[in-house]
DNA sequence: GTATTTAAAGACCGTTCGGTCTAGATATCA
DNA sequence: TGATATCTAGACCGAACGGTCTTTAAATAC
C-alpha cells in the first residue's frame, strides 16, 4: 500500500475553483476557435478566472491547452471504449463507432469541427514535441483498439474475405478523420451515414 | 470577336514584379504555418516584396490569403484532370489518385500538411462566405470528378457489385481527406499505400 | 485575534500585430 | 524634359497580444 503523506491541511484560504471544469471550459474554447485564434480575455471570460489565478494554475496558455487537449483525448478514448465494448458482438460495436463520427461530423455538429484534426493541422509537426506526441499517440490508441475489434469480429468470422484487421483499422480511422474535415462543411447526416455504412458493409459478412 | 479597349501603354513605371509568383510564394508560406500563424513580416520575405506593394496589389492578407487558396485549389483539380484522364482505364486513373495522395500523405511531405484542410480546420464555419464557399466547392469538385471516374469504371464492369458510384465517391474523398491528417505523423509510405489499396480493392472487380 | 493562502480586479509591461503613409529612387510615356 | 506611376525602405499608428505584478478582499488554520 502506499504510504499517504501526513495530510496536514494547509494555512490559507482553501483554492474555490474547480480546476478541472475550467479545463472543460477552456477546451470549448480551443475547440471552436483554435489555438491561435483564442485570445486570453477568450479563456478568462469561459473559464471565470482571473488572469492571476489562470497563470497560477495553469503556467500560460500554452499549458492550458496542452491540459485541455488531454481533457479531449480522454474522453474520446473513453467512448471508444464504451462504444467497442468487448462484451457486445464486435461489429455491432464498429457500427457505434461508425455512427458517433456520423452524428459529429453531419449539420451543426460537423460545422463545429474536432479539436484534435485541428490541432493536427495547425500545431502538429512544428517542432512542439508535447503536441506532437499527443497527436501522433491518439492516433496509435485508436488504430489499436480499432484493431483490436476487427480481429475479434474476424475470429468470430464476421470479417470478408481477406481482409487484414491492422490494415483496415488504419483505412477506418482515416477515414473518421475524413469525415471530421468534410463535416465542417456541414453535410447531411443522411449522406453521410450511407457513405460509413457504405465503407463497413464492404468489410463485413 | 471582342472588342479590345484602346490598349494605351499606362504612363508611369510598370509593375515589375510577377503577381502570380508573389502569389505562390505566399502559398507556401500560409501552407506551412497556418493562416493566423503567417506574420505579415513572413510574407514580405517570402514574396520579396515591400509592404506598400503588398497592399497595393492584394489589399490585405486575407485577400493575399484567398488568392493563394485559389491557387491551391486550381493546381490540385488540375491535377486530379490528369490523372483521371479520360483516356485512360479508369481503374488506373483512380489508382494514379490514390497514389498521388499516398506520396503527400507519407514522411516528410505527409508532415506539411494541406493548405486546404488547415484552413477547413482553422477558418470554416467562421462567417467567412468566401472561406466556406472555397472549401465547400472544392470538396464538391473532387467528389464529382471521383463520381464520373468511378461512373465510368462501372460502365466498364470494373466495379465491385452493388457499389454505388455517388456515394463511393464521397467515401474516397473522406479517405484522402483523412489521410492528409493522420500524415501530419509522418507515417511511412509502404503502409500508407497498403491503406490505400485495402480501400480500393474492395470497390472494383 | 494573527498568520497565511488564495481569489478577483485590473494596472501595467514590452512586443507584435495588421495596416497606413511618406520619402526618395526609378522607369516608363509623351 | 516633364509628368506619371511604381518601386523599396522604413517610420509610424492604434490595437491587441501574452504575461507579470500589485492591491484588496475573503477564507482558512492556529
Amino acid at each position: 500500500m502506499e504510504q499517504h503523506p501526513p495530510l496536514r491541511l494547509p494555512r490559507g484560504r482553501p483554492r474555490s475553483f474547480d480546476t478541472e471544469a475550467a479545463v472543460g471550459r477552456a477546451m470549448g474554447v480551443f475547440w471552436t476557435r483554435g489555438y491561435h485564434a483564442t485570445a486570453l480575455p477568450d479563456l478568462l471570460r469561459a473559464t471565470k478566472l482571473s488572469r492571476g489565478s489562470l497563470y497560477a494554475a495553469f503556467g500560460d496558455k500554452r499549458g492550458l491547452f496542452l491540459r485541455a487537449l488531454d481533457r479531449y483525448i480522454a474522453d474520446a478514448l473513453t467512448r471508444m471504449d464504451i462504444e467497442l465494448d468487448p462484451r457486445r458482438a464486435p461489429v455491432v460495436g464498429l457500427r457505434a463507432y461508425l455512427a458517433g463520427y456520423v452524428d459529429r461530423t453531419s449539420g451543426a455538429h460537423g460545422r463545429r469541427g474536432c479539436l484534435l484534426v485541428a490541432t493536427a493541422m495547425e500545431l502538429a509537426g512544428h517542432r512542439d514535441p508535447e503536441v506532437d506526441r499527443r497527436i501522433g499517440s491518439f492516433f496509435k490508441a485508436m488504430e489499436t483498439r480499432v484493431a483490436a475489434e476487427l480481429s475479434r469480429a474476424k475470429d468470430a468470422g464476421e470479417l470478408a474475405e481477406g481482409v487484414e484487421p491492422a490494415i483496415a483499422a488504419r483505412l477506418l480511422v482515416c477515414f473518421v478523420e475524413g469525415l471530421r474535415v468534410v463535416g465542417k462543411t456541414a453535410p447531411d447526416r443522411v449522406t453521410t451515414q450511407a457513405t460509413a455504412d457504405a465503407l463497413l458493409d464492404r468489410f463485413i459478412r
